[in-house]
RNA sequence: GGACGGAUAGCUCAGCAGGUUAGAGCACACGGCUUACAUCCGUGAGGUCGCAGGUUCGAUUCCUGCUCCGUCCACCA
């Protein structure tokens, strides 16, 4: 763009060109540093964002995955992060859009050892931690560069000075400042829990670095009697029978499960049976999820060694808090047994599982077995199969923190877009347990609690798992959780913080880091994709108000999930994903706002098509074509048309009919995008400039406008004052094309020079 | 197992805080290159608004049940 002061009335001839005007806009937008909040449309460029009286008006951007390009849905968020942005800067507000890349924990450190180490024939474990976390750092703020172009090529108007790296040190900082602080509230603990172990890399895996892998196996069927009564050495009397592929396990066993509609075993629930070999007793429970149709429909609850179990004890032990099962914890990281399994011990597993069979096999206690088909976890690096222990984690207490956030969205203070998603979050949060919040991973916020000395985790003879540091008991003594190290001898804990521990804190960390608390905090709307409402919104809110005893946003909305045009995901692995390159390229910024905003579903999915996006072309090139019949009519007629005061004009019948019906858009357009009703805004806005103003306004002018004789003064300023004030509503929208057009409008030397700051239609004198 | 959403024109979907002839785009039929635009304009055809009840003067819209799709959750980011 020559200058913007330089009106020239005259748009290109031709077709509208798309992605030459937006690569032009873009630069103009850029250079006049419009995104930021220290702008000011009437002082220019301030040095401070400080207070200045105006209200404001804040989105923290959901930080995409600094591993790889946004895709199509990250865009559509930006969409409309930048629609309510715009919007509400036009409506003279300070604004901030703050945008931020995520680390994204173990996604980023999978996406860096596949397409970065593994090509240079390394591992990280070639690398070490320290050198490993450099290079991974370097990697994502590589990524972060290509996705900070992409942000902008789609409009977004964003802070971009401002990008934050979620492992930015000052960031960090804060983080882990919210560990110390709920440790020291006691909010954080150390419990145990169920883990991943691979026993050939001697290191726990998170989930999503296990594969799953189909097998044969032996199920064997095993006989569990209810008294421990023997004759001859072999037990009498009544039993019940039990399935399982792993035998050896038994020797853990806490319980029996059957389903509580079972009728079979109506008589049995509550009774205990004797655990053959140890001669343990254990008691009968109930849980829903046992298929009564697999095996005997009675299930042995392994909780130490089996993540199923594992959960039906926590399931059982909330619902029956008097009559609750604990695990015994029997094999353990060198794939041997311990603790109360009598002469077992310190077999291997696999000499343990035949000696079990055989005995159990001796007692007569073995009625069958048969070959079945079974999925089992396996490591993702060496394929060996996971052995699942029980290991001790770093827990956050969620009882205090989740009743106020149940409260501040049940009491209307944070409003959930759409409204319905309200009943997910609150199902959510009431069945939500204690927070395990460790990861066995170098790649994120490592864990500030320092040891006095090597700790240690092994089995007591009780089954049970403790810690230790040379011969004493962990305790709080050797213990000290804070930001940096007590000193020589303190070692730091291994593993890292879960993702969302740190992205719930995003809000306020990254104001904090800017030192904008005062301005922008309470943001205004946290917009992001349903999916992670109870992942992260219901973080956001916890920690928000945890720690800064405010609610982190006012409106939450959630933009629906874009499927590919066959209504399936987007997956590589189907071939189905469109790139932004794909549509940008082609189609250009503008026409695929439009396509997120006449679309999109909020809460729910929704398609790409094709034929849409060449509708919104349409749309475009309309836009394009009345604007330039437009500024040559005025041009021609009164290019001082803007100067003219309305009520000395002489108005036709259709100039008022047009003025009346574009008054009525503006009250509806506002009212819609208010109340986050996208859709229906552009609806209404582009049928009425489409059908209204140009099928029949402009046809109608130029009855006028083509007259030799007459004043056709009222029409000149209807068109005039109608293009611009549509140019003006559908901005937030389409903001590159709008921009160009409005440039070229005739207007007073008070108007701004970018239609951003542009003063939001009110309503219009006629 | 639990929770949630959807079912409206041939297709993809809007709409519905209850109220005149239920909308759009695409596709279809017919007519127009009129000096902003054929990436366009005009005209038209096409729907018992999933099924069964209920509330109401009135229901596509609210309630209940059913059928069929889809999604999420069970500690994965």
């Amino acid at each position: 763009m020559s200058s913007p002061k330089n009106k020239t009335l005259d748009l290109p001839k031709g077709p509208y060109n798309t992605i030459q005007t937006e690569e032009e806009i873009l630069e103009f937008w850029k250079k006049g540093k419009y995104f930021k909040p220290e702008f000011h449309a009437k002082k220019g460029l301030q040095t401070k964002a400080e207070n200045d009286g105006r209200q404001t008006f804040c989105i923290i951007c959901p930080p995409p995955n600094a591993n790889a390009r946004p895709h199509l849905g990250n865009l559509s968020g930006y969409s409309y992060q930048d629609l309510m942005g715009r919007f509400n800067r036009m409506l003279g507000k300070k604004t901030l859009l703050l945008p931020g890349k995520d680390h994204a924990g173990i996604q980023s450190e999978v996406v860096f050892e596949r397409d970065v180490l593994k090509k240079q024939g390394k591992n990280k474990l070639d690398l070490g931690r320290e050198e490993f976390y450099k290079q991974c750092y370097k990697f994502c703020l590589e990524c972060a560069k290509m996705a900070r172009s992409d942000e902008e090529r789609v409009g977004l108007s964003a802070d971009f000075d401002r990008d934050i790296f979620t492992l930015d040190p000052d960031i960090v900082k804060i983080i882990l400042e919210t560990f110390v602080k709920l440790y020291k509230d006691k909010q954080i603990y150390k419990g145990i829990r169920i883990t991943n172990w691979c026993p050939k890399c001697q290191t726990a895996l998170a989930d999503i670095d296990c594969e799953r892998k189909g097998r044969k196996a032996e199920l064997t069927y095993i006989k569990y009697p209810l008294h421990k009564s023997r004759t001859a050495g072999i037990y009498s009397g009544p039993s019940i029978t039990i399935a399982t592929t792993r035998p050896e396990t038994m020797l853990a066993d806490t319980a029996v499960a059957v389903n509580p509609k079972d009728k079979r075993y109506k008589d049995l629930i509550g009774k205990t049976v004797i655990l053959p070999l140890v001669e343990r007793e254990i008691p009968i429970i109930t849980d829903p999820q046992v298929d009564m149709e697999f095996g005997t429909g009675a299930l042995k609850i392994t909780p130490a060694h089996a993540p199923e179990d594992y959960d039906i004890m926590l399931r059982w032990n909330e619902e029956n808090p008097d009559k609750k099962i604990d695990y015994i914890n029997v094999i353990w990281k060198d794939s041997k047994l311990y603790g109360p399994v009598g002469k077992y011990k310190s077999m291997t597993v696999e000499q343990a599982k035949t000696a079990v069979t055989k005995d159990l096999r001796l007692l007569g206690l073995i009625e069958k077995t048969e070959e079945i088909e079974q999925n089992v976890s396996i490591c993702e690096r060496c394929k060996e199969v996971i052995e699942p222990i029980m290991s001790s984690q770093w827990y956050v207490k969620v009882d205090k923190i989740k009743k106020e956030a149940i409260d501040v969205v049940k009491t209307g203070r944070i409003k959930i877009h759409p409204k319905y998603m309200g009943k997910r979050y609150f199902q959510w949060m009431k069945d939500l347990r204690d927070w395990p919040i460790s990861r066995s991973l170098w790649w994120g916020y490592r864990i500030p609690a320092w040891y006095k000395g090597k700790r240690e985790e092994y089995v007591n003879n009780e089954g049970k798992i403790e810690e230790k540091i040379g011969k004493k008991s962990l305790n709080d003594e050797l213990i000290k959780v804070q930001l940096d190290s007590p000193g020589d001898g303190w070692i730091q804990d291994d593993d890292v913080l879960d993702t969302w521990f740190s992205s719930g804190q995003w809000p306020y960390a990254t104001l904090m880091k800017e030192n904008l608390m005062d301005i922008f905090y309470p943001t205004d709307v946290m917009e992001t994709m349903y999916d992670i409402l109870e992942w992260w919104v219901s973080r956001m809110i916890m920690l928000g108000l945890y720690k800064t005893g405010k609610i982190p946003f006012k409106d939450v909305y959630l933009h629906g999930m874009l499927l590919a045009p066959d209504g399936a995901k987007m997956s590589k692995s189907k071939g189905n994903v469109i790139s932004m390159d794909d549509i940008v390229a082609e189609h250009g910024a503008d026409t695929l706002r439009l396509f997120y905003y006449i679309a999109g579903k909020a809460g729910s999915s929704y398609r790409f098509d094709w034929e849409r996006m060449k509708f919104n072309r349409n749309f475009l090139n309309k836009i394009w074509n009345a604007s330039k019949f437009v500024l040559m009519n005025i041009k021609k007629k009164d290019k001082n048309i803007f100067e003219k005061n309305p009520r000395g004009l002489e108005f036709q019948k259709g100039d008022k009919k047009m003025l009346k019906d574009l008054n009525k858009t503006i009250q509806e357009v506002t009212r819609n995008i208010e109340r986050f009703k996208f859709n229906l805004a552009i609806d209404t806005l582009a049928d009425s400039f489409w059908h209204t103003y140009c099928d029949e306004y402009l046809e109608y002018s130029k009855e006028f406008v083509y007259a030799e004789e007459g004043d056709p003064s009222g029409t000149i300023w209807t068109l005039w004052k109608c293009l611009k004030t549509y140019m003006e509503l559908m901005h937030p929208f389409v903001p590159f094309i709008t921009e160009k057009i409005w440039q070229q409008i005739p207007k007073s030397e008070d108007e701004p020079e970018t239609i951003m700051y542009a003063k939001w239609p009110e309503g219009i004198i006629s």
